[in-house]
RNA sequence: GGAGACGUAGCAAAGUGGCUAAAUGCGGCAGACUGUAAAUCUGCUCCCUAUGGGUUCGGUGGUUCGAAACCACCCGUCUCCA
């Protein structure tokens, strides 16, 4: 019996958008949505239970820093990741992937795996495919991902079909390795960078393996938005119409309205906590920097529409008075904000799409918050 | 009353003859951030008609080719002793 698996509720009449629910061993949760990031086993500044409470779904948290520290034997002793932090829901973790990516500098990419340099004390490190499933076997969450490359954009076809191919060879190793195949589900990851051609074969590839869901990775890194789009396009024209589709890496409210047109239904970002640690914060008219004069005196909800903790209780005025102290409580109220508007806004997408009016919704959001007409 | 120290841009603080419109930090202004080595990073922050010009380092006067820097006096601040 497969422990992850996907059932779709409703495909939207006009934009074929479309719900579904994630069924995973720690429960259900409903598509498309936003999971935030809790790399070091924590979504910086919010608890646990805050994040349960305001439907945050799935977390991640990943595979190369848990590793490092505290060590994935710790988390095991614990009881998993989810007992480790007190985390009631389903989550995820990314296998290192990114990290070849984020870390290219002091990292040996060979056939047989990646060899990193320990970050906070220098030490050789060995992360094969294998090893990377087996220190999220012990890390325990419900959804582990294949050990891939996330290669940088723009990259040469030759490259990108070589990393490819090993990234297929990674995935099939890795879904090999799993321990425990009735409590944590694989999912292949699509690369290929800017090629249709690569997108495609290793798509289709990934499918003879038969992953319980499938990621689209080595998106924004970096490429326009046009591009971002074709990658997306390629990679999941492959893909089963009844599997899971995860989009790795993005955030931005443009890219997730757009995503979601796409089919894709899940998607995660550091990208609301950490601009929230640096006082941006989204809102239903747009990007604001709270830090900003102009919010001084504004004694208005940080947002009407939202109905984070932050927004029920706070003015702009505050908000900006604890940026500029640099106070941990406005980061925290900010982080708070940041995850609940993307939950949020894919919660809204949610009801649109069962209303058939995805489309619609789409538009109205983009004329909102002001982006323009390339969107995506 | 006596002795000493010091006054530099919004603040703090370097600089004691030319390389100084003046380090650095803070504050201020603006921007970036997309599977987290990020509570981080990048610009700008005396004035202007601006790849140039103008006026600055408590004040005034002086020394010098040249002064924030050296000298004189004045104003002010602080510390210690009475």
């Amino acid at each position: 019996m497969n422990p992850v698996t996907f059932e779709i509720t409703h495909i939207d009449k006009n934009s074929g958008a479309r719900t579904g629910i994630l069924h995973t061993p720690h429960g259900d949760v409903e598509t498309p949505m936003f999971m935030p990031v809790g790399t070091q086993a924590t979504v910086k500044f919010i608890s646990p239970e805050e994040l349960y409470d305001m439907g945050a779904g799935v977390v991640l948290a990943n595979t190369y820093h848990l590793w490092l520290r505290p060590g994935e034997e710790i988390v095991e002793k614990a009881g998993g990741i989810q007992k480790f932090m007190n985390y009631k829901g389903p989550m995820l973790t990314d296998s290192g992937g990114f990290q070849v990516f984020s870390l290219a500098k002091t990292r040996k990419l060979t056939e047989e795996g990646v060899e990193f340099r320990n970050i906070l004390n220098g030490d050789k490190m060995f992360l094969s495919p294998e090893k990377s499933i087996h220190i999220q076997n012990a890390i325990g969450a419900d959804i582990i991902m294949s050990l891939d490359e996330c290669i940088p954009f723009p990259a040469s076809r030759d490259y990108a079909e070589q990393s490819m191919l090993r990234t297929l060879r990674w995935a099939e190793r890795g879904k090999q390795a799993n321990l425990h195949p009735e409590t944590q589900g694989v999912f292949g990851i699509v690369q290929g960078g800017d090629n249709e051609d690569l997108r495609h074969y290793c798509a289709e590839k990934l499918v003879e393996m038969d992953f319980p869901g499938y990621a689209i990775g080595g998106t924004s890194v970096g490429e326009d938005k046009e591009t971002m789009k074709r990658m997306v396009g390629w990679s999941q024209e492959m893909l089963p119409f009844n599997k899971p589709r995860y989009l790795m890496g993005v955030g931005a409210v443009n890219d997730l309205l757009e995503a979601v047109s796409m089919n894709i239904d899940m998607c995660d970002c550091v990208l609301p906590t950490r601009i929230a640690r640096h006082g941006t914060l989204m809102t239903s008219e747009g990007r604001i920097n709270i830090r900003k004069a102009q919010y001084k005196e504004d004694f208005t909800p940080l947002d009407p529409e939202c109905d984070c903790y932050t927004c029920r209780n706070y003015t702009r005025a505050y908000l900006n008075h604890l940026c500029r102290c640099d106070e941990g409580f406005g980061t925290r109220l900010f982080s708070i904000h940041n995850v609940r508007f993307l939950i949020k806004l894919m919660e809204d997408a949610r009801q649109a799409i069962k209303e058939d009016r995805y489309n619609e919704f789409k538009e109205e959001k983009l004329h909102n918050m002001k982006f323009d007409e390339r969107g995506f």
